[in-house]
DNA sequence: TCCAATTTGTAGCGACCGCTACGTTATGGC
DNA sequence: GCCATAACGTAGCGGTCGCTACAAATTGGA
């Protein structure tokens, strides 16, 4: 039996990722995190990329778990609730570090850079689907354009945050949540 | 006279920098896209931080005339109009590479690198400043506060585009600026 | 028990990184 | 013309990167 399996190595990663960043994800300090070595790593995933779309997939599941949680599947909220409530939990302690990975991921895949780049937008569409069922059934409107809205929001004040003005990102948030 | 100076370099990195992104930004290629060697770059600029520093200095100063010419000084717009037009201007051909860029740099900043925090603070509350100096005077409410929405909106559009979701992004700044 | 497949360790390759030591060339004030 | 200083070239240091070659250990089935 192998020291550690495949989805054990994938979660001490996973948290890695989350705790340093995109930027220190280099395989030798990822495997000494994960208690073994940049050869093992290799040895599970046949290369980085492998390595890190598995990671992201893994982590896009975790998220979503943790939304669903908070906004189980069924429930709805007009607009301006379901923006300020995203708001409050992805600018929580809980998801601050994963909303700082996914500036990361976005940035690599604005550049072209793969896996990033396909990993992200799946992930984003994912993100739209999960807020657009989340719209009230008699919402009326573009439900689509809404649920965008809302992410790109939410978004928006993520990079406020990542740059240090919580501040103006809660005023952000509470601004158009009051208009939605 | 040297065959280049400080500001020549300056110019060539900028671009090289919008071109090929931060991820790219080694001494080496800069040097080599500039027509001349890492020695020298860091000849003119102590170390890489005060190149990249210097780099992002001038690129500010750019955009800001950018944004100046589309908007002068002076110039008002209810905030829905104004969120519109900011919306067009950065998403055209010109500043795109430059939104990609700011991506990048709050991917940086989000994990405390430096220069990118405090050049990304700074550079942020010069837009905040910027947008609420073209707030209407008798704007009624929380200028700021707008402000810090508009600003969340626009960079919210460009996660949707940086990850290839043009649609989404055009819906959800369409969307927003409606309900200012 | 033996053997083959899985799992792991050790070492290192070639490429790139930021940065520096050191020597040479060019330039402008006197 | 002389000389200090500015401008530049060459070479290389110590480090990290992704990845691989190769061999040793461990395991489980026949």
């Amino acid at each position: 039996m192998a020291k550690y399996s495949r989805e054990e190595l994938l979660e001490t990663i996973v948290e890695t990722l989350l705790e340093r960043g995109l930027g220190a994800a280099s395989l030798r300090p990822l495997a000494k995190a994960a208690g073994t070595s940049d050869r093992m790593l290799l040895y599970y995933f046949k290369d980085k990329n492998e390595l890190l779309q598995a990671a992201f997939g893994a982590l896009a599941g975790r998220l979503m778990a943790q939304l669903e949680s908070a906004f189980p599947e069924g429930t709805t909220a007009p607009p301006s609730e379901l923006l300020a409530r995203l708001g409050e939990i992805t600018r929580g302690a809980d998801l601050k570090p994963a909303m700082r990975l996914w500036i990361e991921l976005t940035a690599a895949a604005s550049r072209g850079e793969e896996p990033h780049g396909s990993v992200g937008a799946a992930i984003l569409d994912g993100f739209l689907a999960w807020i657009e069922r989340r719209l009230p059934a008699d919402f009326e409107g573009d439900r689509p354009a809404m649920a965008a809205a809302i992410l790109a929001a939410v978004d928006g004040a993520a990079i406020l945050d990542a740059l240090g003005r919580e501040e103006a990102a809660t005023a952000a948030l509470h601004q158009l949540a009051e208009r939605l």
